[in-house]
RNA sequence: GUCCGUGUGGCGGAAUGGUAGACGCAUCGGCUUUAGGUGCCGACGCCGCAAGGCGUGUGGGUUCGAAUCCCAUCACGGACACCA
């Protein structure tokens, strides 16, 4: 008999599909439409498991929904613009195009011997102009609509490299490369307006049902809605202009336990205080270098400078509160400005003691009041507590109904207004970077910031640059900016900022209806393959990826290039756990570390390749060759740093693309991480194995009936029943399961061969999704007509999946301790009987009576003594 | 620090208010094979000779009944706006 050849059935059923331009979308008005997408790679030149398990996932929904009869979409392109090109241009060389079109094309090549049932003809990258040219374009609409400005914004500025830092490159305050101390620093900047959109954003949320709903809560906490009050407080010792300072607070309740006021660095009292008084220009500039990322601002020691400067309480004249520049407060929340209440938030205490102020209570519990020791008390807003400082007096009551309460007397007596506030700001999209989509404008002497004209896109990135100094090539170049002003014609300057790479990521789901349209989008393709039915990514998209594209999908309606239906372009999101792997390491001792010495007991730590070790026969792993024992940690996310991965393409190679796939599918629910392990891919090879052989043996034996062939079919209905489900609730796993136990007992089926080869077809069905060559292999092997790829999906009959009796459990006491088989359909009384009349309830009850019997028809009974 | 998740045998997991451990891996026993890191058959939560008891991170609660719902707590993971 021959052997299981995996390469030779792949590459076979991959060149009929191609030659049947089998996964080609197709719109088609006779037939409902399904698309899907997997979130785009972006092309760092190898496909990693990440990538294996997403674009199975994908294919296992694209390929079960064109089984069931729609027209399926399934394309894949490229995130292509981003730093990594440009920093291998500044290590290796080369150029960010050579080196992402030489990525693409080698992914390309990693990905196809998967066998994804996708339709390559609509891929595309960011990078390309044509694709980038109609962002322009759209980026132009958008700036006639209103939804782009220019405002100031601060970054991170390496003083030594004289470069704007993303925030990962900030790396305890210092330059990634320089190690010089980060500063930051305002530049003008380009900004979506997607602010505008909070309201909306946060109420669409409710209506998208197939999300996941701690997606949406994140979406929801992000957008941060919140009602407050705003309040000006009167200023002494100010200078001219600031008399009045306005602060925004979401605990207007606890005004009376104010004890202090502080403002960001960032605002403009402390600004004008900058250049007027020493101590706090130093203090200031120490502020700006912790970054701008709101985790380090809120990582870093709270720290604050008295102004000298009072501001008196809107209630109480004779009560001046001192005004701090802290550095923990955001320019961006609020008014930049608060007041602090330490006994009853965390952080204020923190401060308050610091800087030995005040805590006065403004509440206390309801059952005995607890003074402010260590912490600060903080009850839930619908908690009742009892005011002892609020503005009407003593009472009781939820922080939620305080607040509406203090808002409305505080109105009423000229103090302050209720206002809504957001946390969710403003899209800064400018990249002071060179590989990136240019932002189409120019700057003009005579006509200011005008966009360019639609006729002269794509602005294309000039080619000849160089990456051996730092800052923006952009920048430097010697004849790109220069252009004539689309208003006046006169000499004018091209913008040298390019668009963060979100924004490419923010529409492409939208190109793929029309990839190559002369226009962002074509109606038609839009209208008829919108929205995306199913997405699925990574849960470290859940806000920013997915927000942004929510936004832009509206941004796109309101400038004409996406029907109103399109808004929400993601009717279902999935996202999908890591990959991880065990890593494997030596800690070694060394004496000395380049030309010094290290003190005794010094380690290095050395990591391994999975394939670089082996198990050992007492069960740790020992290093290939030298035999020398390895340490283990849990495993993790595959990380090159700590060599904890494996190579699709090895697993392709030594087993096979419907190896990887089953296996990456089999071991864990979707949602979760998988660990990928030798043994878990080897046992994943050898079923593939057992089931082509069985498939292979049924295709020579002769076809008598058999004693068992009622039970196999009703089996084979079941697992039909059950896989479909499975599939459709995202649960592979269990489909594979499930298809483990129709494999099982197909095997030992006494039953005929002609009903053997009928469940054989049936199981190759269903396992087409997961493993579609070998399913194709069997299908043929077993005179199925055509290709398995499109045949339609099996459907259960129902009336094979009812059983006449089933095992009812008794329980005592809440505890299973027997069980009766009864018909299906036995009436409540009948079991009662039974159950009274069973060995174990007759000893254990011991004449008495039970103390209630309850019986759950179908499912169980518990008897109650 | 803030927001959001996750926690079940030796391991991945199943069961989402009704028999805890489906299915797979590992392990152990048996059979086949010239041989096998092959194939097939069987056992397999923990304690216990057994009867039986215990058991879903930990502590409490609701319920006839809790892995599942509620409260608290611990551990691990994701996001934090210029990583993609």
């Amino acid at each position: 008999m021959q052997r299981f050849d995996p390469a030779g059935i792949e590459a076979k059923w991959q060149a009929a599909w191609e030659a049947g331009q089998v996964f080609a979308a197709r719109r088609d008005p006779a037939k409902p439409k399904y698309y899907v997408l997997e979130m785009f790679p972006y092309p760092s030149g190898r496909i990693h498991m990440g990538h294996v398990r997403n674009y199975t996932m994908g294919d296992v929904v694209a390929r079960y929904k064109a089984a069931q009869g729609f027209s399926v979409l399934h394309p894949m392109g490229w995130d292509a613009f981003g730093m990594p090109a440009e920093n291998a241009a500044m290590e290796r060389g080369g150029h960010p195009r050579d080196w992402t079109y030489g990525n693409i094309a080698d992914m390309r090549a990693q990905m196809k011997p998967l066998g994804l049932s996708i339709d390559w003809t609509r891929e595309f990258a960011t990078c390309d102009p044509e694709y980038y040219g109609q962002q322009q374009a759209m980026f132009i609409d958008m700036l006639e609509a209103g939804l782009v400005y220019r405002k100031n914004a601060v970054v991170n500025w390496d003083p030594v490299d004289m470069t704007v830092l993303a925030n990962e490159q900030v790396i305890d305050g210092k330059g990634w490369r320089s190690g010089a101390e980060v500063e930051r620093r305002e530049l003008t900047q380009w900004f979506f307006r997607i602010s505008d959109y909070s309201e909306e954003l946060l109420e669409a949320l409710d209506g998208l049902h197939n999300w996941p709903e701690k997606v949406r809560l994140m979406q929801r906490n992000w957008i941060g809605k919140s009602r407050g009050l705003q309040v000006a407080f009167s200023t002494v010792g100010a200078p001219d202009g600031f008399d009045r300072l306005e602060v925004y607070t979401t605990r207007p309740d606890t005004l009376m336990g104010a004890s202090f006021a502080a403002i960001s660095p960032d605002h403009p009292l402390a600004r004008h205080l900058e250049r007027h008084n020493p101590a706090v220009a130093e203090f200031v500039a120490e502020c700006r270098r912790i970054g701008t990322s709101e985790e380090a601002l809120e990582k870093a020691e709270k720290r604050g400078l008295d102004t000298g400067i009072r501001v008196r309480h809107p209630f109480d004249n004779a009560w001046e509160l001192p005004v701090y520049i802290a550095n923990f407060i955001l320019m961006d929340y609020g008014t930049g400005a608060i007041f602090g209440c330490p006994a009853h938030d965390q952080r204020d205490l923190d401060f308050a003691r610091k800087y030995d102020l005040p805590h006065p209570d403004v509440f206390v519990a309801v059952e005995g009041g607890q003074p402010v020791e260590a912490e600060a008390f903080v009850p839930p807003k619908t908690e009742p507590v009892r005011y002892i400082r609020g503005f009407a007096g003593d009472e009781v009551q939820t922080g939620e109904a305080a607040v509406d309460a203090a808002i409305a007397f505080c109105e009423a007596n000229g103090v302050g207004q209720g206002v809504t506030n957001y946390r969710l700001r403003d899209w800064g999209i400018s990249r002071q970077r060179y590989w990136g989509c240019p932002i189409p404008v120019v700057h003009c002497d005579t006509c200011g910031v005008v966009p360019e004209k639609k006729e002269n896109l794509p602005i294309e990135l000039p080619y000849d640059v160089s990456f051996d100094q730092p800052g923006n090539p952009l920048d430097r170049h010697p004849t790109w900016r220069a252009c004539a002003c689309p208003a006046c014609g006169q000499p004018a300057r091209r913008e040298t900022d390019t668009m963060d790479t979100f924004v490419d990521s923010s529409w492409y789901y939208a190109r793929f209806t029309s990839p190559h349209a002369d226009t962002p989008t074509d109606p038609a393709e839009a209208d008829y393959w919108m929205n995306v039915d199913q997405y699925i990514g990574g849960i470290e998209h859940a806000i920013l990826h997915l927000l942004y594209s929510r936004f832009f999908a509206r941004a796109m309606h309101r400038t004409g290039h996406l029907p109103a239906k399109a808004i929400e372009p993601f009717d279902a999101l999935f996202t999908q756990g890591m990959v991880t792997h065990e890593i494997y390491y030596q800690d070694v001792s060394v004496a000395q570390v380049g030309n010094q010495a290290m003190p005794a007991g010094t380690t290095r730590r050395f990591y391994f390749f999975p394939e670089q070790v082996e198990q050992a026969q007492t069960g740790g792993f020992v290093e290939k060759g030298s035999n020398l024992p390895v340490q283990v940690i849990p495993a993790q996310k595959m990380s090159k740093s700590k060599k904890n991965v494996v190579d699709p393409v090895n697993i392709i190679r030594d087993f096979g693309a419907d190896t990887a796939r089953w296996f990456i599918l089999s071991d864990s629910p979707p949602e979760r991480d998988v660990e990928w392990t030798a043994a878990g891919a080897e046992a994943a090879f050898k079923h593939l194995t057992r089931v082509w052989r069985l498939a292979s043996e049924l295709a020579e034996g002769d076809a008598p009936a058999g004693p068992g062939d009622a039970a196999l079919l009703k089996a084979m209905h079941r697992a039909i029943h059950e896989v479909t489900e499975a599939i459709d609730g995202f649960a592979f796993n269990k489909a594979i399961a499930k298809l483990y136990e129709l494999t099982n007992t197909l095997s030992k089926a006494d039953a005929g061969a002609e009903a053997k080869r009928q469940v054989m077809r049936t199981l190759a069905q269903l396992m087409t999704p997961m493993v579609p060559h070998l399913a194709e292999e069997i299908w043929a092997m077993l005179g199925g007509e055509g290709l398995v790829t499109q045949a339609t999906w099996p459907k259960a009959d129902p009336a094979m999946l009812v059983e006449d009796e089933v095992v009812l459990p008794i329980q005592i006491n809440g505890k299973r301790r027997s069980e009766i088989s009864v018909p299906r359909d036995m009436g409540t009384a009948e079991v009662e009987k039974l159950v009274l009349a069973d060995d174990t309830v007759v000893r254990v009850l011991a004449g008495s009576a039970p103390k209630k019997l309850i019986v759950v028809p179908g499912r169980i009974v518990n008897v109650v003594i």
